[in-house]
DNA sequence: GGCTCTATGTGCGTTATCGCACAGACAGCG
DNA sequence: CGCTGTCTGTGCGATAACGCACATAGAGCC
């Protein structure tokens, strides 16, 4: 049994819902109407890689209880994460922002489930020029934040920091306090070697903030964690609870011509 | 005499036309209609800053001539930039994309004019939802990957590759090969120490590829720099060249409802 | 010309991370 | 149960960048 079909067989028990996804959930009842038909629940497994870099997008996808890293992948193999998406968001922006692809790859971090969208139904109500389209703007602009405070991060903190940064940007996106990761992802997540991922994560073991073996990580002390990272993590956090708060559906306060 | 009206005066002589912000002179001959009257030609002195972290946004700015940069500043003061823009887009993307503010600064890196636009000018032609917007989203997305490279970047390249990239970037938003800047400010973009940028410039200019002397940079052979700068340079320029090329005004080809 | 400020050059010890090598240790499987 | 492959732990020299201190040098100004 594979761990995607071991996740599906587990999942399948609680409901799935467009809903868990926030930005489905987010649309008004017309919307919905006419978006919800369309949609597929599809299972992601762990490490499947939804686009390589380049592709043209053919589907948009909103994550349900999955988590998908955008992963910049360099010429002599290194890597590293760009962002992160999980039920707050959506995989594929560049379909909507009129490029149609990326030069980055996008890979499942954490297995789960997602609903997808043929890309010409997403554009098609993206055209309709309604809700849709703020909406995935705002959410644009978060995913813009995220990637510039990754840059930062990058420059200025140290491999403790990122890892904690790292650890609860996934713990945003999951139920409950376990992820199922190896350090030797992480690393590439981070763009670090695995040893030093090794060495943080022992620290935070040390610490009694959390607890791994194999592949399988526990977060005992959240709070703890959030003090431990730098503050990256918390500005990322606070302007993406600002973006993704209701908002009127329109830029402009008077009506568009 | 401050730097500023020195730019001013040099500048003063050949003439200023919104056409030389390649996003401006994109537009329609409708579109330009509406909105050239309301662009305003302001000075940008070298160092002004254009909007602090979290202002809210009142104008966009299109550059002519002159570079804006979007600069993350730490806690602790340590700083990094996180994208460059000049004539080929428009600073004040939040504006439109909904969030109307970023956590970052925007700073002049390169004294010149721009034209700006008052922000609720810019919704309202936003709104219209015609090829203003789909132009924006496609700049979008090259800032997007931008952001994305500078996060890459930052985690694997040493300071001499970065400061290649970082030349070629702002030699592409100049005329000349001249560009003013002195070292402790490339630090502060690149986010490193400045005897850090000391120390690569020294090599790039004891290989000829560079002159500089007192905050004046020249640059020598162009060539060369390419080849020195890590990847990151170049797959920024394709994915620019390929976003901005000239595409159908709506993303679905059937007319929106 | 001489003063002063700013920009640049340089040396040196410290630190973080890397690259590599290899040693345990646990899980799954036959 | 024992094998095997994967995951994790650890040590060590090499390297890149840092922090700091201070020297040098050009530019502007009186």
């Amino acid at each position: 049994m594979t761990q995607a079909s071991q996740a599906a067989t587990s999942r399948q028990q609680t409901a799935q819902s467009p809903e868990q996804n926030h930005l489905l959930g987010e649309l008004s009842p017309e919307v919905k109407e006419r978006i919800y038909p369309f949609l597929e629940l599809v299972p992601l497994p762990l490490g499947h890689v939804i686009c390589e870099s380049g592709d043209t997008m053919r589907y948009v996808y909103f994550p349900i209880d999955s988590i998908v890293s955008l992963l910049y992948v360099m010429e002599n193999g290194e890597s590293a994460e760009i962002s992160v998406v999980g039920k707050e968001g959506i995989v594929g922006v560049s379909l909507f922002m009129g490029g149609e692809s990326t030069p980055s790859r996008t890979v499942v971090q954490s297995a789960g489930y997602a609903y997808r969208l043929a890309g010409q139904r997403m554009k098609a109500e993206f055209n309709r020029h309604g809700e849709l389209l703020f909406l995935m703007l705002r959410y644009t602009q978060s995913l813009i934040t995220q990637m510039a405070q990754t840059a930062v991060c990058n420059r200025h903190h140290n491999i403790d920091q990122q890892l904690c940064r790292w650890l609860l940007l996934s713990l945003d996106r999951l139920e409950g306090p376990h992820l199922v990761m190896t350090q030797e992802l992480i690393a590439n997540m981070l763009g670090v070697r695995r040893e030093g991922v090794t060495e943080a994560a022992g620290k935070l073991q040390k610490l009694g903030v959390i607890t791994y073996r194999r592949g399988k990580i526990e977060v005992m002390d959240r709070p703890r964690l959030e003090q431990l990272s730098c503050e990256c993590y918390e500005v990322v956090k606070k302007e993406t609870d600002r973006l993704m708060t209701y908002r009127p559906k329109v830029l402009h306060p008077r009506a568009p011509a």
